[in-house]
DNA sequence: ATCATTCAATTGGTCTTACCAATTTAAAAT
DNA sequence: ATTTTAAATTGGTAAGACCAATTGAATGAT
């Protein structure tokens, strides 16, 4: 029941390992243009469909890209590639966002109000804290500052929830979006009425927390995300059209390579 | 940087993202069985070596594991991300029940929500059948058959939502706690007005939901949840009683810490 | 001579077919 | 009823052919 290990050996498995060996040795070198894949079939032995299925093994590895007509090349970055399963879920299914969006406004209102219920001075001097510095970075240009303290200052309401669940789910959530704030984020750094929203919102969900207000720390939380998922869909339709706009004009040259 | 995005269409790609995009919405759950390599290229349109790149692909990822001679099968480990930290932690802290039970609440409660705002005919059928089962079956004195039922029952729900992280992390949840349940639920069992109470509990999720009334579902839901909490207490604190009565007549040895 | 065009060679992408190997199943023999 | 055996099913591998995108050299016009 528990001869799982070395049961059979896979030869793409085989190749692919021979292949990341190559890779990781240096001999195939970032950047590097593999041979053919006739030829590499030959050079190693297995058929060409064999290879290819190691081949694509490493493709969903991010370790190699193909390209039709010219080759297939050592991708440049080897530690980009994405081990978290949700992560690149997200990426190859836009559908997603939604969904996440819409739990994330469940668990972040909810966080909202136990904390209120629940916040002990030491949360609510560290809330004050994250709060401020919030401010300040919101009033400079730095937008990646902004990401990493908007994402701290609901990670530090999640946490005065005590509640471990919610405080684990919602930095593993965090995690996983934060790539993704940054777009919203710069789509709305552009606008300063709708930036000074944004601000004007963490307050009140800060003031409601601090003064042990749940129902309404809730109910700003989830106008908060509201505002973020609107924000969001906006910003994916002007990358639409802008898009749009590029196929229009068949100005799609590359962006310099 | 990535101007050559949608430039080709690779085939392997999109059958990924097809088998991808089932195993989300839940078409494909853990540890389901994939029709035949050549049943599946037929259905989707696509060559044998086609669809194995594909498989291979999803393999290299994690969500699929091949087995020679007996099929190709759907891993758990988008579950998995959320559970693992807490599988074992759970049985160490009983304290982290309350956590659990707190935030099993605000799950079901939104899933209920919106399960009843968007269940499709297909959902409320297969509720219907669902329910219909669990009324037979907590007729009956199988206890087993009793939670294996409840849990489903408040899996489907979770499914109507049409949201696929409150899916799988309801059905994440279920699988942690299954354990922990029979302790309360044999409690009930012994009061036949309190397990009756819980059928009627069961009763109104299901009417709100089918006749699509979100906030009546969300509050049957919670009250339901609120009910086994209560429930969950009184069992440990009788459960205490009991060690402690055993204590005070000198029948059970003193716990070696 | 320089530039643009054209076309053939190269390369990855896909399909078809066939056969091998592990597993499961059910029939058959004990 | 149990064990043995064989057939059916399933994933694994191979070979050959053709399609499609890219490249680059030969060709042509300026």
């Amino acid at each position: 029941m528990l001869a799982r290990r070395p049961a059979v050996t896979r030869l793409a498995d085989t190749v692919a390992g021979e292949l990341e060996k190559r890779i990781l040795e240096g001999s195939l070198k970032p950047g590097d243009l593999l041979p053919s894949e006739r030829d590499l079939a030959v050079e190693l032995g297995v058929s060409r469909p064999s290879l290819r299925e190691a081949i694509q093994k490493l493709v969903a590895k991010g370790l190699l890209s193909t390209h039709h007509g010219s080759g297939t090349h050592v991708t440049d970055r080897l530690e980009a590639h994405f081990v978290d399963p949700w992560q690149d879920m997200l990426n190859g299914h836009p559908l997603l966002h939604q969904d996440l969006l819409e739990f994330r406004q469940m668990l972040e209102s909810q966080a909202a109000y136990l904390a209120a219920e629940r916040a002990l001075d030491v949360d609510i001097q560290r809330l004050d804290a994250v709060y401020a510095a919030l401010e300040t970075t919101f009033a400079s240009n730095d937008l990646q500052a902004c990401i990493d303290q908007d994402v701290l200052f609901h990670q530090v309401i999640a946490e005065a929830a005590h509640n471990v669940l919610i405080g684990h789910l919602s930095a593993s959530l965090m995690r996983v979006i934060h790539g993704h704030i940054s777009g919203s984020l710069a789509h709305l750094h552009a606008q300063p009425q709708r930036w000074e929203q944004l601000q004007s919102q963490h307050h009140a969900i800060w003031q409601a927390v601090r003064e042990h207000r749940p129902e309404e720390a809730a109910r700003a939380a989830r106008s908060h995300i509201e505002f973020v998922r609107q924000s969001m869909e906006d910003s994916a339709r002007q990358e639409e059209r802008r898009l749009s706009a590029m196929r229009r004009l068949g100005t799609l040259a590359p962006v310099s390579v």
